[in-house]
RNA sequence: GCCCAGGUAGUGUAGCGGCCUAUCAUGCGGGCCUGUCACGCCCGCGACACGGAUUCGAAUUCCGUCCUGGGCGCCA
């Protein structure tokens, strides 16, 4: 069997490895390969008068990015990096690739964003994409080991909904035999069902579908959101949950990423400290209106100028608290003493907003009331309002945008790089 | 959806009315080269998004279409 590139070392005697064809350089009397797979890069070295004449002829019709599988001496010699070789032995073409590439996998030449994104399956075989993703990789599973080892329960809920969650955002409407269905915006209504079904504490990572025609470098038609909520717990409980989770994704990949982060150029991730400054929705607008000149109505929502004027201000992570109730979904728990104002949150990075959460109405009388004064109808949430008769236990959560966590941590300039096929207003392929 | 900037070999670019039979790099094909690591050297291959207009002459100006990037809006 082959073995990991990154297992062959110069203590190594012999070799067996399979990958792609990096790069090819021949010397005349001497042809060197670099040899890649996704734990790292191997050197082939054949001296022509040395090697097995079939295996020479073997190398000579290899083309950059074919799959091989070679068997060798590993030698130890400081003039080859990694300081080992490997002298081939035995040299398998598994497929031959097709010339020219559709983009420079070595990155001589730079490729424009929307090529790497149609030749995806070769853009991701340069070491910085498959570091992004490795990365990502490892924040799901940060996110997992976090959730279960504080007794959360992971639940999937539908992505074929017959309404919308919250209005707001427009859907994507599909065909489902002979009615209308949409796709899912969010998991909202379902994991707070999963409060009245008593599971107390659940979380959910999947994707959710927006038809808003944005056109920005941080707004996907479909992303990954990550779902928690909680019952007996408010909103400060769950923002404490939030900033937790943060820190431990933060260390988690700083702990076991050192290799990808070191390819992507980072030398040292900051890891965020706890607990993340917390300021009012009024405060906001009032920085925003000092920063930027320019005043927002109290009620409307802070538009992309204002939230880069404060997350200029703030310079890390931060929760805006206290939101007006006209701008939050129905479901957000309004202040006792002050109904005008909300128990929702907006959890924050200086680029951008992340999460979004709140304690939830758990009141049915309250809760139609809140849908009414949206201009939605009640009669449509039937299926979600029916449990909140029936011992719905109040209850917090939030929704946090995996790849927006994922593109400020190791800061991405465009959200389409955090996710392996990007769907946005113009792109439905690959 | 609005505003701005763009679309030139496989990839990334230069050229912005006649010096264009279109630059350079990379790539690809061929040749030389035994320690390369962005190997080097020589020869060759390969492109003006599409449609219309202006002009003696258009890659270059104008109009339309399609596509892309960025900013904003909407939204998370």
């Amino acid at each position: 069997m082959h073995m990991p590139i990154k297992k062959v070392t110069p203590e190594t005697e012999y070799a067996e490895i399979a990958g792609w064809v990096h790069e090819v350089r021949d010397l005349g009397g001497l042809l060197f390969f670099l040899i890649r797979d996704r734990t790292g890069i191997l050197q082939v070295t054949a001296p022509k008068k040395k090697v097995n004449p079939a295996v020479l002829d073997v190398l000579k019709r290899i083309s950059r990015e074919s799959v091989v599988r070679i068997r060798g001496r590993v030698i130890a010699i400081d003039k080859a990096p990694g300081g080992r070789e490997l002298v081939p032995d035995e040299v398998e073409i598994l497929n031959q690739c097709e010339t020219p590439l559709l983009l420079d996998v070595v990155e001589k030449v730079p490729a424009e964003l929307d090529t790497r994104l149609d030749a995806r399956f070769m853009d991701i075989r340069k070491p910085r994409i498959t570091s992004v993703f490795l990365i990502r990789s490892e924040v799901i599973k940060a996110i997992h080991q976090f959730l279960f080892s504080r007794d959360f329960i992971h639940i999937t809920s539908p992505k074929i909904v017959a309404a919308a969650t919250e209005g707001g955002t427009e859907l994507f409407p599909i065909a489902y035999f002979e009615k209308e269905a949409f796709l899912s915006q969010s998991p909202q209504l379902y994991k707070q069902m999963m409060m009245a079904a008593g599971f107390e504490k659940v979380f959910e990572i999947g994707p959710i579908f927006r038809a808003e025609e944005h056109n920005t470098t941080k707004h996907l038609n479909e992303a990954t959101s990550i779902d928690v909520e909680v019952s007996f717990a408010d909103h400060e409980d769950v923002m404490r949950l939030l900033e937790d989770l943060i820190v431990e994704v933060y260390t988690q990949v700083s702990n076991r990423c050192s290799e990808a982060l070191e390819t992507l150029s980072i030398n040292e991730l900051i890891i965020p400290r706890t607990p993340f400054p917390r300021i009012t929705y009024q405060n906001a607008i009032d920085i925003a209106a000092r920063k930027t000149k320019e005043n927002i109505p109290f009620g409307d929502d802070i538009g992309t100028t204002a939230e880069k004027a404060i997350g200029e201000e703030m310079g890390e992570h931060y929760f805006i608290i206290d939101w007006p109730t006209v701008i939050k979904p129905y479901y957000a728990m309004p202040h006792l003493d002050s109904p005008e104002l909300c128990r929702a949150f907006d959890l924050m990075h200086p680029r951008m907003e992340l999460a979004s959460g709140a304690q939830r109405v758990h009141i049915h009388e309250l809760l139609i009331e809140q849908i009414r004064s949206k201009g939605l109808q009640p009669e449509n949430f039937e299926f979600y309002l029916t449990p909140f008769r029936y011992g719905m236990p109040p209850h917090a959560g939030w929704g946090l945008g995996a790849e927006r966590l994922v593109m400020t941590m190791i800061d991405l300039t465009n959200i389409r790089e955090a996710i392996l096929f990007p769907r946005d207003r113009h792109r439905l392929v690959p």
